[in-house]
Order: C-alpha cells, then structure tokens, then sequence
DNA sequence: AATTTAATGTAATTTAACTTACAAATTGAA
DNA sequence: TTCAATTTGTAAGTTAAATTACATTAAATT
C-alpha cells in the first residue's frame, strides 16, 4: 500500500512520474492496451496536465522511447572495453551484452517497439540504430583494429561482430519477446559465453605457422 | 482494377477468402489497427457470415495463426536433410533456414505474433515451438546423431545448434521486424552462410591428432 | 492578505470499431 | 414453380478509450 500523500507537482517532476507510469504500463500492457487515464491514476496528476506536456497518447509513447531507448546501451560503449588480449575484451563484452538483452525491461522495450513498428516506423529504426545496432558497431570496430594491430585476421569484420553477438545473445530477444523467460543458471550462461569466444577465436585467431 | 463479378459462395469457400483477406491485412497493419468491416470487404462476403463462421476478432485471429504458424517450417524437417558429410548437411539446411527467414511474409508473421504475445499468450508459445524452436531441435538431433557416429565431437548439441541457427539468420528477423529490409546479394548470403559453417566446422569437426 | 498563475478532478464529447439485428436476395431442393 | 435455407447488405446498438471543457483548488507572487 503506498501512502496516499497528495503532492502537488510541478511540471517537470509530473512530467517524470507520468513517464514513469507510462513506462511501466506500456512494457505490462503494450500501446494499444495501455489507456491514459490508467497513466494519470498511476503518477498522479490529471489527464490536463498529460495533455499540456505530451500533446497527446503518441506523444506520450515518442517521448517515452526515445528517452530510455537510448540510454540503454551505454554499458556496451567503447570505453569500457577492457585492455588485454582479444580473447578477454571478447569475453568481457559478451557477458555486458548478454546481461543487457536478459534485463526483461529492455527486451520488452524492444519487443514493444518492433510490435508498434507499423504505426511508427521511425521510431523503431531510431531504437535500432540506437540499441542492437551499436553493440554491433562497437565490436566491429574492435577487430578492425586489432586486425590492424596484426592480433586477428578478419576479412570482413563487420559480419564477424554479427556473428559473435549472435552466439552470444542467441534466442534470449526472441524468447522474451514470446513471453518465455530463460531459466539459465550461472553455469548456462558462462557455457554460452565461452563457447561463444572460442568459436569466434577458433576461426580468426591467428595462428602460428601450420 | 478486379473484375467484380459478385459470386456466392458457400461456408467453406468464403472462409479460404476470409482467411486470405485477413492475412493480407494483419500482415499489413497488425491486429489492432486491422478492423473487420476491411476485410470483408476485401474477402467479399459479409459481416454476418464472418461472425458465423470465426465468433469473433479473435477467433478469426486465433484460426488465422494456427492455420499458417503451423505449416511454414515444413522445408526444415528432418526427411529433407540432405545425406552426406555435416559440411554438405549444414550448408543446405542453413540456406534454407536463411531463405525462411528472409520471405517478409515470415518476419512479419513472427513478428505480430511477438506484438500481441501480451493479448494472446498461448499463441505466441505454440508458434515458437513450431517454429524458431522447431529448426534449433533438428538441427541439434542431427548433431547427436554424428557425435554417435564420431563425425563430430560435441559436448553440448543443443547449444551449439542454437548458435549455429544464430550465425545462420543473423539480425534478419530484428531487422524486418523493424522494417528494415536487408539488402543483401546473393554473395553476401553466400558469404555469411559459408562462414557461419566454417566457425561451426573448426570447432566442432573432429581433427587428425595434432 | 489579495491576486495571479498553474495544476487538478470530473464529466461531457467524440470517435472508432466490434458486435448484433434484420430485411433482402440468391441458391438449391421438392 | 414454389418454398426453405443460406448468404448477403446495411444499419443500428454497444462499448471503450481518446480528447476536450470547465470549475475547483493549491501554490507563488506582489
């Protein structure tokens, strides 16, 4: 029970709690199912003053994503790439990744934002850009140095970063996405995660002389 | 410009048209946006009939999912595997996984379905199963079926089955469900299915002692 | 303290689509 | 040919949620 204290907002703290609500409700109910005056009941506040900031339920929904859809992937930025040896920035990048994609707010975000894509297409390229797409990106970028530095030997490095964040992120998106959770254990997950490095290493490391 | 030549058609005829009509503009707008008196007109028919025969939006959906959901992975079972060495195998089932993937009718499918996994839960598991979940399965039987044989040399078929599907179909789904076509040629399909069986291979296939 | 400004609560309005009702038209059988 | 059954066309009923209007109340300013 939360204790009902009425407060008086200003905008800028309602127009947070109503985001707030507004999140919450969409990743639990989807776009269409989500209804404003179930938003206004959540964060306080009146469907006025939903009105004033947002304009209307679209804008709601716009402002909503952009907001957290790009926050999301800044664990992944480059500048957390660990030192080392490929095989442990590798490493350590798969396990970033991996544990963004099974935080089940992200991956029904994205899951809501490809259902709704029909109605808002730009929003959902902007999100992918944003999100799927720069993990990929920053990989890639990964191994085109190191393929410079002589360490690795990747002919096409921007299809070999797909490659390696797919192994690593395997089903998880779809799964969530179809309402099934994974119940991996610690143990799965570090099997998936090294058996994803090897592969990739076993292909592009390089190799002494046969 | 149709030739409108009104027909009558009986129960089940009509129904094949619904159906049709319907899949054409789920597809198009989703399930929310999609509204019946669209499809009737689209069908032919009428209103009356379409309750008579689905109950309702949902029945009509419901039938619709399971009628197509079911049969789209028919050209990865098990009787088509080619014979031959694993090479040979994966490389052929990998193209035809890709080419699944790649029909936008596919994509969208699986997308919609992930877009209303909130409203209709069951549905979205039972297309998972019967589909994404259906390739990851085979794939991993016939790898058992080597590592019995001693071709090849896995401790965990399932997992690498899934990873193999995973280099295989590549962010294609994400990205038509986002409505990014890719825009590959048939060399760069060529290239990433190669690929994708070569990291397989250089893990998993058993070599001569070192 | 009085006045202005901004936020709130409630209810009316509008819209859109699902659903139901019913009469007209067509087919098939007696 | 006539009659029964089925399909069709249209419109009315129902519901649900977005949007707007307006009176009320709390906070901020003079």
């Amino acid at each position: 029970m939360k204790s009902k204290v009425k407060q008086r907002l200003n905008v800028d703290q309602r127009k947070q709690a109503m985001l707030m609500a507004a999140r919450e409700l969409f990743l639990a109910k989807g776009y269409a199912a989500t209804n404003l005056d179930e938003v206004v009941a959540k964060s306080g506040g009146s469907l006025t003053t939903l009105y004033q900031i947002f304009g209307n339920k679209e804008g709601l929904w716009r402002e909503l994503v952009l907001t957290y859809g790009t926050r999301v992937t800044a664990p992944l930025e480059d500048e957390h790439l660990s030192d080392g040896p490929p095989r442990t920035v590798l490493r350590d990048f798969a396990e970033r990744l991996l544990t963004l994609q099974l935080n089940p707010d992200v991956a029904g975000g994205i899951r809501i934002i490809m259902a709704e894509g029909k109605q808002f297409p730009d929003l959902s390229r902007t999100i992918y850009a944003a999100g799927p797409m720069r993990g990929r990106r920053i990989v890639a970028q990964y191994l085109a140095r190191e393929v410079e530095h002589g360490t690795l030997d990747i002919p096409d490095p921007a299809l070999a970063a797909e490659m390696f964040c797919q192994m690593v992120e395997g089903d998880v998106l779809l799964w969530l996405a179809c309402g099934i959770g994974p119940s991996w254990t610690q143990a799965d997950i570090k099997r998936r995660l090294d058996l994803a490095v090897e592969m990739f290493l076993n292909t592009y490391e390089r190799k002494a002389a046969v």
